[in-house]
DNA sequence: TATGAATGAGAATTCATTCAT
DNA sequence: GATGAATGAATTCTCATTCAT
């Protein structure tokens, strides 16, 4: 991160680029329909590179998923169960048509190999578990823990359909309008903790 | 002709193996990773016939498509909005381990041919539709239209969820389990249509 | 050839039918280029009836050459020198858009079969030598053998360009018109016998 | 970076080394005899690299038609009429048992592909029309044009029966063999310019 | 570090042919 | 005699990968 203007050949620079590249591509695409061609070319590089770098397709993939991984917990971190709705709809608002697809998109991409998708399976259990956590679960409550997967398929499930397009209002709905269907849902699903557990509906301040 | 035991050379027998066959491997792997040899073979015929009755490979992902639609459309026809969290726990439970992967997963595959997208995009919208009628949706309502379909989206995240693998309690959970959670989500978001629709909850002061 | 009518289920008849269509096809496009199929459909029978027929598309082929030798040779098997060149106008003229292609081309086509390959060369090398005969060609005289094999060169040129097609006006240009330029042609190299061979010109009666 | 011993990796070599093997092979079998493994194999190089450098089949194909052509046009280009029968004596003669085969024979395969047929009759009708010009053509006068297409299609007669093989004595006549019965053909269809049109025929002793 | 050349495996698709009715 | 079902062997083309510079 010198002040070197102009600079060609930057190894780490490059592996950036290959791997933002891929992670749309595979997001949008998915595995088998991308190419490393494709992937080179829109990155501007050497399809060798690639090689060099990630070894195979799969470890490029499998790079993208961690990448993927890294900036959804970044983003999800410190979660609390009552802005759950909203980080859900900021997630599915970022897809749009000339917008980047979510990443959320790779975590669904099967790519065959088996690494990658142990990744993939973990990242999602572990999700589920954080969401369900937030709402005061405790080993052995295996509702609340089955409620919290639901609302992550739900989550899923919309970030899924904006992908494949098409339908509106879903489509095009803003952060906001999601929000309100989003609150409903999860408050729902997983009542607050200090919360009689079927008294769905008062989310409260 | 005779009371048909072992039987070879029946034309629509085959077809019909290859069309469930190909049904199967692309909703578990996906059209592009799904490979007409691998049809064939697991079918017990050989690959040319796959030409023979279906043109090409992206005319068996539509026949598929068209035979998924169907048996959707025939298992939902009349469904009251009463009952749409079993339907889904009904399609959810279906699936399993050894089991055959739910057809709706087909309508999340893209093949990449413009005219199965089609038909696929329609289906979504039309699922939506009648779950929005159901739930006494009137033109130029917007928001149950939108409910609707986030409702759409959490059956299919399920599905997806379940078809992913390694995640319980979600994973096999039975039906009877699953309605649970199911029928709190589709009365949060699509309240009986006698009730006051806006009173979900209590959305902020 | 009993007045037997509305017969279907004839031998003879059908396997008339398939030549025919094969003579036209290979003649038109070429024998690698011809499918079987096509040939059976065009004919509106069954692909096996070749086989049953034909033994293989090489027999096939093989059984089409035969037959325009024959036809050919029926036309042109009495010609005197001078209306040479009206038999290869003729010929040529045949050539147009809806009609059939000339038998010629079949002795341009290779199948690769070797067998079939020697019938085309026989046949060739006999036309050559009935013109030169006509034009006093003895035992010996290399000279007119190879210009009657120019000249046979030179129909079977013109009734190429005129199947490759847009070369005006030698693509539509009657029989009539054809006969005048055939007529020097012959002349120039083949001078009646009777007369000195180097008074190309004269080709009066 | 030696004086070229033995390399390989050479970019324009390994791509004329395809584009001469594929002209021979297309000008000898014809286009759908002739496979791409076919032409890979004996240009001892892989398969794959004829997508690299052509696109495709049809893109090899159109290559060679190009070559071809041009080929023809800088050997040909600034002909007299009283040299015509030499050159055609030159292509002509050729031909023989190992040499290759003249690229006239591509002039008349076609390929089924439209873009490259074009070509192909867009050459043949040019070769006439300087045939033609050479002549003393002027516009409107379809005689002198009919007559010099007489000319080019005889040439191609003439190629085409040698590359066929089995026909003495045309087959193994050598340049000047061949160039008295063409200068004959040539000077009875297209006179000298200076000469009155109409008196073909008596050229004099 | 990066590039372009070259390869081999595997994909869909076409087609002559054989089998069973 | 005729048909349709089924097969196996190509053929073109794509793609990840490796090699040489």
């Amino acid at each position: 991160m010198t002040a070197t203007p102009a600079r060609r050949r930057d190894a780490t620079r490059t592996r950036a680029l290959l791997l933002q590249t891929a992670r749309r591509r595979f997001a949008r695409d998915g595995y088998s329909s991308t190419t490393l061609r494709d992937i080179a070319d829109e990155a501007g590089v050497n399809v060798a590179l690639i090689a060099r770098y990630f070894e195979s397709k799969e470890g490029l993939f499998e790079a993208c998923l961690t990448a993927a991984v890294d900036e959804i917990k970044r983003e999800t971190g410190d979660a609390q169960l009552s802005e759950v709705h909203l980080i859900i709809a900021d997630q599915a608002a970022r897809i749009g048509e000339g917008g980047p697809p979510s990443q959320l998109m790779l975590l669904l991409r099967s790519s065959g190999d088996e690494r990658a998708d142990e990744i993939r399976r973990g990242v999602l259990r572990n999700s589920a578990e954080r969401l369900a956590a937030a709402a005061g679960h405790h080993p052995g409550d295996d509702d609340t823990l089955l409620r919290a997967q639901v609302v992550l398929a739900a989550s899923l499930g919309i970030v899924l359909l904006r992908s494949v397009g098409a339908m509106e209002p879903l489509q095009t709905a803003d952060r906001d309008t999601l929000a309100g269907p989003l609150r409903d849902l999860v408050a729902a699903l997983l009542p607050a903790r200090d919360e009689p557990k079927r008294s769905r509906g008062s989310d409260g301040p």
